[in-house]
DNA sequence: AAAGTTATTTGATCGGGGTCAATTTGTATC
DNA sequence: GATACAAATTGACCCCGATCAAATAACTTT
């Protein structure tokens, strides 16, 4: 891990980003400033599940892999989150405690916010209370999503879903590359590897290529129906 | 359903609910004043899932499931709600939008606030959008917890979990009333009823035996372990 | 381009839990 | 208490997806 500085294109993508770019310019710019910049090799692990956090995080680059722990040691994505997300944020009303374990699941470059100043402003200014307030929500709505497909969809159908939701409507065809390894698409979907490649198989019979990391799809309604 | 006047109790167990205990008393009281009280028979329907919905919802007695549907009807349950917890509170800052079915889990009695009323209120009102923020993250927290167990847990474990969570601690042998159907519990538990009772078969090795409604744990450590 | 890693795919096997059907148990009503 | 109805259990069966092992493909690094 290696500590940088704030650059003009950081603080473009932060001030840009759904949380920073409702609130009004001068707040956000102040929240900004105060941000930390540190680079995370892949595996590197930020904070632990449990562990006292005092930090907030902003995705800059890369990829992070939020998971929770079983006794025997597997692990169970919880969130993936790509550039211009945010996660630590609920663990400033948790007692400080990260719910889950966070990894960069690739290179990473992240920018951090002190939580107590942050919390301090969202106790003090509504809009940043209501920034909180959507964040959560959506990040809430992301979980549940995530627990309603598990329990309703099988592998092939989870995976048709997630490249519908890439592909932009009213194309009938189209592909795309996936932003990650198909190792991380595994986990966020709750899925071991195997069962990923194979649902990819399954899905071949629907109209749906892959090669490498490129995704093809010739028939979007079949997909839909799977 | 039928509309009801809100009784002195009713007052009571709001005003005292986490939410509304950590706001002003006169704010408390303000919003709990505007609230309209109904009752649902078991199976009603509050609302649907993508619906518009304008209000947000305490459960003064009873038992309400959120659930989202599959496209060939069958229901994931993503939360169960007892006497005390609010639900749809999300759908203010989704455009209004229920994220899933609400259906009473037995007979019901709640209490509902106009939405926009709530949400201008944390819009101008600090306290109002911190007991919001510590709302959703409880909330988000709880459908993570799900989540993981989904992913990481057996039928038998989550079933253990799900006891322990209401041994207090320091007791080694000890056993209560379950405060629903188990019907509601599989659901709950993202388990179909069978799957439910072969589990607790399964666990009575274990040192737990159910009777009815009743469970009684021999063996705390056992249960941990399993 | 060759060698060495690291991903991904494929095959084989196995276990967990869903579903359907048939009892059994529990609860409510008269 | 007897009857009727709903809830819970048990058995039989099957499918999905996890796991392990092996083969292949895709990157890195030189």
């Amino acid at each position: 891990m290696k500590t940088l500085r704030l650059t003009s294109t950081d603080k473009t993508l932060l001030l840009d980003s759904r949380f920073f770019a409702r609130l009004p310019r001068p707040t956000a710019e102040t929240i900004v400033e105060g941000a930390i910049v540190s680079t995370h090799e892949e595996h590197d692990i930020l904070f632990r599940q449990d562990e006292p956090i005092d930090h907030v995080f902003f995705v800059l680059s890369g990829l992070v892999r939020l998971y929770r722990l079983g006794k025997d040691g597997r692990e169970a994505d919880v969130a993936v989150l790509p550039k211009g997300e945010i996660f630590g944020a609920n663990a400033m009303f948790l007692e400080h405690r990260a719910t889950a374990n966070a990894q960069a699941a690739e290179a990473l470059i992240v920018a951090r916010f002190e939580s107590h100043k942050l919390r301090q402003l969202a106790a003090e200014n509504t809009e940043v209370a209501q920034a909180l307030i959507e964040l959560l929500c959506r990040y809430g709505k992301m979980t549940e999503d995530c627990l309603a497909e598990d329990r309703l969809l099988t592998a092939p159908q989870r995976v048709a879903n997630y490249i519908l939701s890439h592909c932009p409507d009213g194309l009938s065809s189209f592909s795309f590359r996936l932003p990650f390894q198909k190792n991380v698409l595994a986990g966020k979907l709750g899925l071991a590897p195997e069962a990923l490649s194979r649902a990819f198989s399954t899905l071949r019979q629907s109209g749906v290529t892959v090669k490498g990391r490129v995704i093809e799809i010739r028939d979007r309604q079949a997909l839909e129906r799977f």
